[in-house]
DNA sequence: TGGGTGCGGTCAAACGTTTGGCCAGGACCC
DNA sequence: GGGTCCTGGCCAAACGTTTGACCGCACCCA
């Protein structure tokens, strides 16, 4: 490796000063058109590198962005994630990305690197149980936070997420209009916002059609295809069982096709089965799933766009935004079988 | 926020100097214990951050690793990237994630912005066509690679990846020793070095049992899902299509299942169909799908190790690993259908 | 008594940028 | 011809760490 390059090596070569230089590249108007040029075509030359670490020491941005959520090869977070990374990238920010698993002290390590490497701004989904108090100790040093999919009680920052509640009510409603009654709820906890939020969504369609709903319909778990495959043999064990399930997520309720397939029965005929999320996957999945659109896109180019537009001084107000989930009605809902 | 917590906080609230403060904070044994239990406690209370971007421009090792591959969201990758994580995470660096979507231009951007953050390393999945300059112009400027999945020719680096044509063998193999004679190859392409090993891995289990391959029977595309689907009624239109289907991987196999579905047949019984990589997916896949495990965790542990090890001095000469593939029978294959 | 050794700590120079303040020279104006 | 402005550029002080060189002291040994 050759001699390290910097702004003075060029200065020196082109009998300037380093401060014209830092200018030149920069494009800062204070300096000649030619000299401009000159500066930048030998720099270009010579093949300098910016080092940005120096440069932010100074200046205090360091053009960072952590972004921290459950897991991003979770499909939901993947497309959220895609957005984000495209606004970033226009706007010439690095991003770092984690997971944290839902575990607290991984989460609270990402905010303490972050803010070790000056970084300019947080977007992160919280982990379950996240206290107001961590993310305060992160805008108290100088760290803004934006959150995403999940809200944090107390939390005075801007939130963007899809409207939980109303969606899964589109999912429930579509059911109940095709005849179902016994309809269980497959997958999720109700140890986050998104969860409560979307259990009371389930239960209050169910209430307002007068449809009765027992405890042994909530099939909780992980968000997982996993877990909705593991799940199809208890709904099919429960006596009387339902005919129909709402599950958490496009991937519960693809695993649960899965494990309906298993059992012998045929998703969508035998058993009626909604989504959430509406990920790429659902339209081709066996049985075309019936699912609700979340917004994925909309929800990380919009928090995406709130973090930069704070950093460039605009005063965000903490406001939370939902995003209308819109039912896609597919093959994996039918009317129920008669017996 | 409060005023900037630095080094010289400490020192002067105890009176001593900002050397002893940097060495006590990092456990220098050339502090006496009193003094540096004291500074570490002071500094606690006060909430001190270090800051990295100070220190590693003075110490020129930023702590920070650079990753980046064709698509994050591909679970295959995110398989890999799940172990390099694991293996960062326990030596304290702090890794920036990219996707190049298989751009040049992107992969050059992030290997830029990685040499301006100082980085110290890279480990990726190069995207198609990457000359060997571009990796020569990385480790010129001090920055070691590593690749992983894929090799780039004349790139004097160490490499680690599955056995490709090992692996596409043993698939095509358990098809031909379950008799089939007409056998597909679905998805992927030809312009990466993994690509031409499938390819050539098909060939020659093929050729070596005697069986004739026609140009038609090679389909290529993506390697996602939705190729996958897409594949199926190519293959379906084929004058006396082939029994049997060797996928480029799991996702272009569950793809192709979902295809065949549609189509009103069923794979694992009309038509068998191998998949690649061995995702978690693959076993709750219905039918279950026969594949090639892969090695991903073996391949990001490894390069990840190889990298650190690189940093910590080791000399680590530019091997290529081979991971050494093994097949997984499950339902998605069995004995041809009679005619 | 004088020199050697260890211990605990300090000094100050770097690392490579950015930027507010300053300056020289020329054009322009009355 | 003296003042005012502009233009293009330079100076030097920061930003917050780390680290090689040094230093003072106590103790020990001969």
């Amino acid at each position: 490796m050759a001699q390290k390059i910097k702004l003075s090596t060029i200065a020196d070569a082109l009998k300037v000063s380093t401060a014209t230089v830092s200018l030149a590249l920069r494009d800062s108007p204070l300096v000649a058109d030619q000299t401009r040029e000159k500066i930048k075509e030998h720099a270009r030359a010579i093949g300098y590198i910016y080092n940005r670490r120096a440069a932010s020491l100074r200046t205090s941005r360091s053009g960072i962005v952590g972004v921290v959520v459950h897991d991003i090869m979770n499909p939901f977070f993947a497309e959220i994630l895609r957005a984000i990374e495209g606004e970033l990238d226009r706007s010439g920010q690095t991003f770092i990305l984690s997971n944290h698993y839902d575990q607290l002290d991984k989460q609270r390590t990402f905010i303490d690197t972050v803010l070790q490497l000056g970084g300019d701004g947080v977007i992160m989904s919280p982990a379950i149980g996240t206290p107001a108090e961590d993310i305060r100790m992160a805008e108290d040093n100088g760290l803004p936070v934006v959150l995403i999919a999940r809200s944090v009680k107390d939390a005075n920052v801007p939130v963007f997420r899809g409207d939980d509640a109303y969606g899964i009510g589109l999912a429930t409603n579509h059911l109940i209009s095709l005849g179902h009654t016994r309809i269980a709820m497959v997958g999720g906890t109700d140890q986050t916002s998104t969860g409560r939020d979307r259990y009371e969504g389930y239960l209050h369609a169910m209430q307002k059609a007068g449809l009765e709903v027992k405890p042994e319909w909530r099939i909780p778990g992980p968000r997982t295809k996993q877990a909705g495959f593991d799940a199809a043999p208890q709904f099919l064990a429960l006596k009387d069982h339902p005919t129909a399930a709402v599950c958490w997520n496009d991937l519960a309720a693809i695993g649960m096709m899965n494990g309906i397939a298993r059992a012998g029965l045929v998703a969508g005929v035998d058993i009626s089965v909604t989504g959430y999320d509406d990920l790429e996957e659902a339209a081709i999945a066996t049985p075309a799933l019936t699912t609700v659109w979340n917004g994925q896109r909309e929800v990380g180019q919009r928090a995406a766009r709130a973090l930069l537009d704070q950093l460039n001084g605009a005063d965000t107000h903490a406001r939370q935004e939902l995003i209308k989930p819109e039912l896609r009605i597919r093959q994996s809902t039918s009317r129920p079988k008669e017996r």
